[in-house]
DNA sequence: CATATATATTCCACTTATGGAATATGAAAG
DNA sequence: CTTTCATATTCCATAAGTGGAATATATATG
């Protein structure tokens, strides 16, 4: 996909190592994306391969060398070209929409549980991007721009899945289900309603 | 990650075939999650191995003979399990967010050529996925709830989108960027203002 | 003095997903 | 009469992502 591309797009920014990389992912492209180390070096390995990068070692005592990466003149011009290509939005693909399409089959309680842990973890995100985003408000430059943008997603979609996982517990309340028609009580053990 | 699941879900509606399933996930499931049907019948043969399923061919005269799927209880059971464990959520992996981190690195103009297409592609789904919801709505049981709840999601998430798409397609106006502080004009052909 | 942390990279095994090509045939559309 | 559509499945090559283990050393913390 495009772990390839996101890299780039680090090394677009100036030279850098395999851990400045990561370290960047900690700061602020890993909020919507998150890579391994070992991801990290090898997509590098593989922007050299392409020529998309050069890479150079410096030499440092007690730490182990760096290795630094400098995107190339065809590195730019991928940049460009990626972003010349349609964008296509990505699914979503989430475990609970799954579970939700055939809520006999699975343990409604434990659905609950997960959607209040979820809404606790989307509330915290909530904070920790609308805290960034008010970091950068000063700033009034391209990529700052930029950034509030797209942290601007990130907000919208913590806050409206916060929202909905609210929505969700109430309508999944025992009560509420007990109270619906076609409901038979959930049985611990095998289920014989297979229509057909 | 968890295509297994959902079509361990898709089979225990009851018994199918892949071509089966694929169907339904061009009616329901799919809006969230597309597959091939070669991705279908490579889960189908896993979830066999796993003896989360069993199948039987069914004779055919004139078309292909059916192999027909039908869900075990260790399948049933993998299922309780499945939904018991915590729900990460998804990362938001999506080229815009990647391609805004660093703007003076693409090409603006295609950016705003595709934030158009995904406008219009977000309004699309989002009439698709509303009109699906009003013929749910008369509907009064458990998975209907479920399914429900799940179109909600995509119902929130393509507005947010659509809405997202709008401002940031004012944010990157021309005559907008023009008036910021620090922008060195767009050049067609390559790029010298790299920061070193 | 032992332990943890920050710096810095490599390798490997594995799972998951993507998507094209091939095969087979009856029925409907033009 | 040929093409397309719907039914129905298999195989394969490749891309992409996950995550653990190993290595190496200086500095800071307890």
């Amino acid at each position: 996909m495009s772990l390839k591309y996101t890299i780039l797009i680090a090394l677009s920014e100036g030279p850098k190592s395999g851990y400045d990389v990561a370290k960047l992912f900690d700061k602020t492209i890993g909020f919507f994306w998150r890579a391994r180390h070992s991801q990290i070096y090898r997509e590098l390995g593989k922007l050299k391969e392409k020529q998309w990068a050069t890479s150079k070692e410096i030499e440092q005592s007690g730490k182990p060398n760096r290795v630094v990466f400098t995107i190339t003149e065809e590195g730019r011009e991928a940049l460009l070209n990626w972003s010349r290509e349609p964008c296509e939005p990505q699914e979503l693909k989430d475990d609970f929409l799954i579970q939700l399409y055939r809520l006999e089959s699975i343990d409604i309680e434990a659905l609950r549980t997960n959607l209040m842990l979820r809404l606790e973890s989307h509330r915290d995100r909530h904070a920790q991007y609308t805290g960034k985003y008010k970091l950068l408000n000063g700033e009034n430059s391209l990529s700052d721009l930029g950034q509030k943008l797209a942290l601007e997603v990130g907000i919208r979609w913590e806050s409206e899945w916060a929202d909905w996982c609210s929505k969700a517990l109430e309508q999944l309340h025992p009560d509420a289900i007990s109270k619906m028609t076609n409901v038979v009580p959930l049985k611990t053990g095998r289920k014989e309603n297979v229509k057909r």
